[in-house]
DNA sequence: AAAATTGTCGGGTACGTACCCGTAAAGATA
DNA sequence: TATCTTTACGGGTACGTACCCGACAATTTT
């Protein structure tokens, strides 16, 4: 059982063109040094045979490295949302170091959009071939990503997206969509004349990521024209007595209410807030496999949770310019994650 | 920017046990002719190092190739879900050919035990370093695994499981949680005093896979201490007219159910019966990503679909093989696939 | 004691590609 | 015409591993 000789190779070109495999491969890398009519007809023969340069032997005979960096939020007290990407990231190093490939991670406070400038900077100065990034603020993303393009680094956004045109391509959710499941789910059982309230926890209620997640939620009421208002609340300080204070006066003030959904990954507190008041009564939703979600899932107080496989991110992410940068790949501008349903009876089995 | 030598290799290897590149071959390859003295020093050096094989090189040098069998249902007339795992493992041998892997495919009819174990006489026959298989008809499944671990060739089960030893590794659902799930969606909006039925449209009423799902979802009516009966209808014939006779029957018998849980792919059948009396008031659940359940799904007379991403599950059985034969490398006994729940909302999304 | 066999090992080439270096011919400049 | 530069290309080695072939010594057989 020997391999086939199916596959071509630069010798069989080089053969066939009358020329040397250094010419060819000139020609594959297109490095000056070659004459229009030899160039030409070497490229008719690349096309004939089909030619696909052997990756192993490619990355086994050059010495270069590619060096990739990443930008995203460090984890914090707050949420521990981003070890799920970064462990895909590092997953997706360890699978490709042996290519040549290096990774270098770089940190930004997400109540700190200076942070994020000065780590872009860094980036800019670091001589990095490719760029993986979590465009949390859009202007300093696109400031960014400006800098980049005009230095032909590719980069990629994921997790959340900004409308531009330069970025090799976006990994993360639809998340107009991904509010609209959240309605299906929080309607599914509701009855007539009950409420139900959008929450937002966060610094930032205006962040373009939350605006998405409601206009899709919203627009599942109208496309099945269902009544009543949609309350919405705003929680800017995300302390658990703020939570708890803010959440008892809405309830309060509206009894019927009897479905919550939160925007992000801090609907715990929530979940918190209905097990200590003890409101078994009223159904909740709300974002990412976080360990405190779960165990508020479990508990049964958090119905459904919404997750776009953040470490999925993070992995595809890495891949993303893995293959542009070394495999020569062209890769989808936009890779949409799926929305997964998580519920107490399947989260064991789920892969975040 | 060059690779920096952090890796040692085999040379690094002859030169600290003062022996020639060739030697250390033999000890990696356990090939004889080494004496155990050296053998020993050889080894040893090797743990100290942690010396990883560059698989680049190495599949680079060797000549041989890798041929793995494959053994599945053919896709039938009724139902192509296999068509799924036929494109993972598809997909799984584009990535690794390159690597000298082969993958032949072997199909037999679900309908025809007999089938199956033509097919893996074949395969017996076929001199192949490893197979990947859906045990379907479980004794003739463990006839074959049996004779496989005699010849010492690895094999990993897919799709369902038999309970055994020998096998590297099961990829697929827990089934039995998977009924459950089913079970905690069915229930989730139903009212009290409405019943509901578990429909199995199939030949084989008896399937092992049937039961352990069946056996979940009627376990968590007990957990949760529901009242009320849960009917069960088997249909053995497939064709649409006996499943409308049948269907019609039961519900003229039993005017309050109201949730319809069907243990297979078949659901589009009870879907299209549904539509076609006007029956919408019954929530309907059941399995897989077929275009078929799809449309029923957009349509809204399927509520919900779990699916255990069949693709997946091919192109990771694929990997499991590879990962051992090729990298050498140790691969989880049990590998279950999650539990994903499939709405109108969120199938657009999906990745089977 | 000579010959044959066996056990141990090293030399060397190949896998397909990258890239350095050298060279011959053509063209430019004096 | 002599010298220099540029263009266009080939030779050859290296990457890390696999494995063939042959050398040499130790051991057994005749």
């Amino acid at each position: 059982m020997t391999k086939e000789n199916t596959f071509f190779g630069v010798k069989e070109i080089a053969r066939r063109a009358n020329v040397s495999i250094a010419t060819v491969d000139r020609v594959i890398h297109n490095r000056s040094g070659v004459s229009e009519k030899t160039k030409k007809k070497i490229n008719d023969i690349i096309k004939e045979l089909d030619y696909q340069p052997n990756i192993l032997a490619s990355r086994l005979a050059s010495k270069k490295i590619i060096s990739l960096a990443v930008l995203i939020p460090k984890v914090s007290a707050e949420t521990d949302f981003w070890e799920a990407p970064l462990n895909g990231i590092t997953r997706a190093e360890a699978e490709i170091k042996k290519y040549g490939v290096q990774i270098e991670l770089f940190f930004f406070d997400l109540n700190d959009p200076n942070s994020f400038n000065e780590q872009a900077g860094l980036i800019l100065e670091g001589h990095f071939q490719g760029v993986l990034l979590s465009p949390s603020f859009i202007e300093e993303a696109r400031k960014f990503s400006e800098a980049c393009h005009k230095l032909k680094i590719p980069f990629t956004f994921f997790d959340s997206d900004v409308p531009e045109q330069h970025n090799l391509c976006y990994i993360g959710p639809h998340l107009f969509q991904s509010g609209y499941v959240g309605a299906k789910l929080l309607t599914y059982r509701l009855k007539e004349k009950q409420q139900v309230a959008v929450v937002n926890i966060s610094k930032e209620t205006d962040n373009y990521n939350y605006i998405q997640i409601e206009e899709g939620f919203r627009s599942y009421f109208k496309d099945h024209s269902l009544p009543g208002e949609i309350l919405r609340v705003n929680i800017k300080d995300t302390d658990s007595l703020s939570v708890t204070r803010q959440l008892t006066k809405i309830l309060n003030d509206n009894e019927n209410i009897k479905a919550m959904f939160v925007t992000n990954s801090r609907v715990s507190a929530v979940a918190t807030f209905l097990e200590k008041s003890g409101r078994s009564d009223i159904s909740l939703i709300g974002y990412d496999f976080l360990k405190e979600n779960i165990k508020h899932l479990e508990k049964g107080f958090i119905d459904f949770l919404i997750c776009h496989k953040p470490e999925e991110q993070g992995y595809r992410g890495v891949m993303s310019l893995y293959e542009t940068l070394v495999l020569g790949a062209r890769v989808e501008k936009v890779h949409f994650m799926p929305i997964d349903i998580i519920t107490k009876e399947n989260q064991a089995f789920y892969k975040n």
